[in-house]
DNA sequence: CCCTGATTCGC
DNA sequence: GCGAATCAGG
């Protein structure tokens, strides 16, 4: 493959939209990530630092790209803890918690967090969990990598727990299913039967 | 170990 | 110009 305008617009694109150089690798296909950084270094764009423009603050933005399409569409996290650690009234003294909203926050804060155009799949929801699945995420959850927003990855648990109002928040991280937003025993309580039977025999 | 970008250097 | 190998970090 060679370095097309219109793949090299491609790149930009990306690049400007603070993709990574592996997904972009990605989404162009037949070049690796290496590529993808030599080409961007070739073509000057190196970091936004530095650069003319002044960049202090790149924001993430991890809203839902309205013209992407991915194969795998991450689900949103339907509904975690039934009763995590509801915060009554928290200060909130965040100085600054750029937390896009993930998940609608399964708690009943002062004002709902609204998910950015995100139209939420398909939720098998289940509030019953079976007392030992439960107690098997809570377990689960003591191991938690407690990862950041940004520290998520394909690969990792996008569980969220706690309350993202506070500091007392972040996702699980474990190692996720292939294919699935969570890990194990997260895909158990997120992925629910439709029938509620809670009293299924196994 | 997973990932990130940065740099080098033979092609 | 290209990008694999390597480096340096989180």
């Amino acid at each position: 493959m060679s370095w097309t305008d219109e793949r090299v617009e491609t790149l930009k694109k990306m690049w400007a939209d603070g993709q990574s150089a592996s997904q972009i690798a990605k989404e162009l296909g037949g070049v690796t990530r290496n590529a993808v950084i030599g080409k961007v270094h070739r073509l000057g764009l190196s970091n936004r630092v530095g650069n003319g423009a002044e960049r202090a603050e790149p924001e993430e933005e991890v809203v839902a790209a309205p013209p992407r399409v991915e194969p795998a569409a991450p689900a949103e996290p339907p509904r975690p803890a039934p009763e995590p650690r509801v915060a009554a009234e928290r200060p909130a003294p965040a100085p600054a918690a750029p937390a896009p909203a993930v998940h609608a926050a399964p708690i009943p804060m002062r004002k709902a967090i609204i998910p950015a155009g995100q139209p939420l799949p398909p939720q098998p929801s289940a509030n019953e969990i079976s007392p030992e699945a439960l107690a098997s995420v809570r377990e689960v959850e003591k191991h938690a990598k407690r990862l950041t927003l940004m520290e998520l990855t394909e690969r990792t648990c996008k569980w969220p727990i706690g309350d993202p109002a506070t500091e007392d928040f972040w996702f699980c991280g474990l190692p996720s299913l292939a294919g699935k937003p969570y890990c194990e025993a997260h895909v158990g309580v997120a992925f629910q039967p439709m029938s509620a039977r809670r009293d299924r025999r196994r």
